[in-house]
RNA sequence: GGGCGAUUAGCUCAGUGGUUAGAGCGCUCGCCUCACACGCGAGAGGUCGAAGGUUCAAGUCCUUCAUCGCCCACCA
């Protein structure tokens, strides 16, 4: 095989398996063995853009697993997918669109959607490649799209299910309003960053003619445009006598009374606060309690709205000058106050999100939370690294109703219609889907009010926020809600592997739908075994790739590492092993140039010791010998051979190793110990099986045939075979190539269907570890 | 304000109470030895963040503290 190039090559090679692997669809759940079930779920990537590095991490973890249990004898299936993810996308194409000066408004929803449609064609495509080029063995057959018509239809289907009973509800409520994207966004999807800014106190004056005042502290002098109320606490002795007085709003030049209430806290600042129930969660509260107004002061796109009087049209920063400015003339403005606080901004788009009141849909979610807690804390899903199981239960136990409705145009548009005569709302009839344009639409279309008769109705405008359709992913994907084969067969899913940072957003939702739609109610006995309605048995959360500064890698923020770029530069191999070598669960990752060199460095070292095998055999194919007559598949598994009447020791010490670090990586692979499982192994093959025993061997593999050499041919072959098993989960398309170089029974199609090596060859080992150690020690010594 | 994690060799990191704490990279010395210089052989390098405590035994368990990072939280 004199055409074994000096040092590995990995682009070609990978090229070819990976599209070899697509082509035969190798993956399918039916090509793997005929044992019990093992089923994954791919975590959807969103149709954003393309794979990251994180992806990767979290795809080579999965691999691994799959790879593994497959090889194990496991009917095993991994089913990939996308993620239309509503809000991402829809940001995405609206970028993309603005580079051609277009705005969504300007196209129309329907228009718009055709264009995301186009784009979702193209990212999901170049998702599903990327996947496919770096070797992740999905049964591409069942591949899912959260969009298509089946999967729209579970969606319709958990709505009505949850609208029926009651915990789906609309309502006008205060929520998180992003201006930029301008939908209302759910409590997760704020995340709060730490800013300097101002504390600005204001002055109203008290309208009883005296000269008496109070004084006010707000961060967003802008909203006292929409008070309805300032408060004390009804124990304030200070206040005491103002409670029920009128004080003067100034610049609206509103009376709005003087309210007690226990929210207030008499230490914080002078003890009066101003009270917004348009534009503040707490406010919003107080303002019920005491039948308050509620004055949005805003509009959609983060400007002043009509009730701001003077100010409107404003955008809210411009009027938050304008509003200082003007109370400051009036020398109504106290103080200002440098401070820093915590400010809420859109995860999407980073603008500032306004607490604003409106109305929308939601989701009440104690009732689906107190079953999912306690199937928790009853382990009936095993929770790792075991710390997130306590930060999931404090969730649950502090759970708040769930904020449902977009005002997006992408996305599973709300089953609900409105009657245009009396604003009745009605249900869509079923959840069955039609085809509009290609796409899926609720079908189930009510025909007439019942109420007042009319026939004119309009569906509502809003979708549903993505995770109310990503959490059904599990079973959504195998045909729920139907009673499919697949269902039947692979759920509940064996495990969810999925990064920490989805624990609430997907992770616990999906457990809390998942109980909810197989009909676990708190205090009632579920119809079947509860664990068997928890979408997974295990949940493993991977870490995180940051960036030496430690924040997440991001494709905005420029930090994000592009892993074609890195495997083409490396070998997908290589990236993958320095991933699994660095995935030891609980610690996040910062990516090491050093560290992909190494594996880099290791992939090849694999490549040469193989290659040292195939030249030194065609020398002996002079004598005769082909590699049939020592690595046949038969000669192989009979390993291993005797070297006349017993097993020579370095023989007997290899085999003894193989065994023991088959032990190691099945533990370490069942325990989510990537780490581990790649080190055992790349110590194997290279401390062990290269440095020493293939240059304790070289002498008799080098030289002219005898038994004694055939014997050791043999073992030497059958212990390449083991480790390229063993080193296929992390190292699949080096494994694959070279194992594709030793010889097969008819027909043969690939290594991911071999078995996993398992149990040790040689039992009788007593004392030969230790007898080998001792030699080490003596043969570093005589170097010396 | 709560919670979680990290702190171990120059760097990046393993380390599941038990002999002299490990790996990769880097460094020093010697090697292009007919698989591999992405390599081979031989080395140097660590009071395991600090202080207490538990234990026959602590990098590992407990307490406090420091620094860094992350998550959660409606105090204007």
């Amino acid at each position: 095989m004199a055409e074994i190039p000096k040092a590995y090559e990995p682009q070609e090679i990978e090229e070819r398996w990976a599209k070899a692997w697509f082509d035969e669809k190798l993956f399918r759940a039916e090509n793997s063995a005929d044992g019990p079930p093992f089923s994954i779920a791919l975590p959807p990537p969103n149709i954003t853009g393309s794979i990251h590095i994180g992806h990767m991490l979290e795809h080579t973890q999965i691999d691994m697993l799959v790879r593994w249990r497959r090889m194990s004898g496991y009917r095993t299936l991994w089913l990939p997918g996308m993620d239309h993810a509503g809000i991402g996308t829809q940001f995405v194409v609206e970028r993309e669109l603005a580079k051609e000066g277009i705005r969504r408004q300007d196209l129309g929803r329907e228009e718009f959607e055709r264009r995301i449609w186009q784009w979702k064609e193209k990212s999901g495509g170049a998702i599903k490649q990327q996947m496919i080029r770096l070797g992740a063995s999905c049964d591409w057959t069942r591949e899912k799209f959260t969009l298509e018509p089946a999967l729209y239809r579970a969606v319709i289907e958990e709505f009505l299910r949850l609208y029926h009973d009651g915990l789906i509800y609309r309502a006008r409520y205060i929520v998180n309003w992003c201006p930029r994207c301008q939908t209302a966004v759910s409590d997760l999807e704020v995340v709060h960053v730490e800013r300097p800014g101002h504390l600005w106190h204001l002055r109203y004056p008290l309208v009883d003619g005296s000269k008496g005042s109070v004084v006010v502290a707000t961060t967003r002098p802008e909203t006292m445009l929409g008070d309805t109320a300032v408060a004390v606490h009804p124990d304030d002795e200070r206040y005491k006598k103002l409670v029920g007085r009128n004080v003067l709003l100034p610049l609206m030049d509103r009376e709005i009374p003087v309210i007690a209430d226990t929210y207030v806290d008499r230490e914080f600042g002078t003890g009066v606060v101003k009270i917004t129930p348009a534009h503040d969660p707490n406010d919003f509260e107080v303002g019920k309690r005491h039948n308050l107004p509620q004055i949005d002061v805003m509009t959609n796109d983060g400007r002043m709205s009509a009730a701001a009087g003077k100010y409107a049209g404003l955008d809210r920063f411009e009027a938050r000058k304008r509003v200082v400015e003007d109370l400051k003339a009036l020398g109504l403005l106290e103080k200002i106050e440098d401070i820093t606080h915590s400010v809420g901004v859109c995860d999407r788009c980073k603008s500032e999100i306004e607490p604003r009141i409106s109305t929308q849909w939601f989701c009440k979610m104690r009732p689906l939370a107190e079953p999912a807690k306690k199937a928790v804390i009853d382990g009936l899903v095993e929770v790792v690294p075991d710390n997130q199981r306590t930060i999931l239960l404090n969730w649950l136990d502090n759970i708040r109703d769930w904020c449902i409705s977009r005002q997006l145009w992408w996305g599973h548009r709300i089953p609900v219609w409105h009657c245009d005569n009396c604003r009745e709302m009605l249900p869509a009839t079923d959840s069955s889907v039609e085809l509009f344009e290609g796409h899926a639409r609720a079908a189930g279309v009510p025909k007439r009010c019942p109420k007042c008769g009319g026939t004119a109705l309009t569906q509502e405008t809003d979708v549903l926020d993505t995770w109310f359709s990503s959490c059904l992913w599990p079973y959504s994907t195998l045909g729920w809600p139907d009673d499919t084969p697949d269902l039947r067969t692979f759920y509940p899913t064996s495990l969810l592997i999925s990064g920490y940072d989805i624990l609430f957003f997907w992770d616990a939702r999906m457990i809390m739908t998942g109980m909810y739609l197989s009909g676990v109610r708190d205090g009632a006995p579920p119809k079947t075994d509860r664990a068997d309605t928890i979408p997974f048995r295990r949940l493993y959360l991977h870490s995180l790739v940051r960036t030496s500064e430690g924040a997440k890698m991001s494709k905005t923020k420029g930090t994000g590492v592009d892993p074609l770029q890195l495997t083409q530069e490396n070998g997908t191999d290589a990236l993958r092993y320095m991933l699994a070598s660095m995935a030891a669960p609980g610690t996040d990752i910062v990516l090491s140039e050093d560290r992909i060199l190494g594996a880099r460095a290791f992939a090849n070292k694999i490549w040469n010791a193989a290659r040292f095998l195939f030249l030194n055999l065609q020398k002996l194919e002079a004598h005769g010998l082909t590699i049939e007559h020592l690595a046949s598949p038969a000669h192989r598994a009979a390993a291993p051979y005797r070297s006349g009447d017993d097993f020579a020791l370095p023989d007997r010490w290899i085999f003894a190793r193989a065994a023991d670090v088959a032990e190691r990586m099945n533990d370490a692979l069942d325990n989510f110990r990537f780490h581990e499982a790649a080190q055992t192994i790349y110590q194997f093959f290279w401390g062990d099986f290269c440095d020493w025993y293939i240059e304790w061997v070289k002498p008799q593999i080098t030289s002219a045939p005898t038994e004694t050499t055939i014997a050791t041919w043999r073992n030497i072959f059958a212990v390449l075979d083991v480790s390229l098993r063993l080193l296929h989960p992390v190292m699949p398309f080096l494994t694959e190539e070279l194992w594709h170089r030793l010889p097969h029974e008819r027909p043969y199609r690939s290594i991911a269907l071999c078995e996993f090596p398992r149990v040790p060859a040689i039992s009788d080992q007593h004392g030969v570890p230790e007898l080998v150690e001792l030699l080490q020690q003596i043969i570093v010594s005589a170097r010396n």
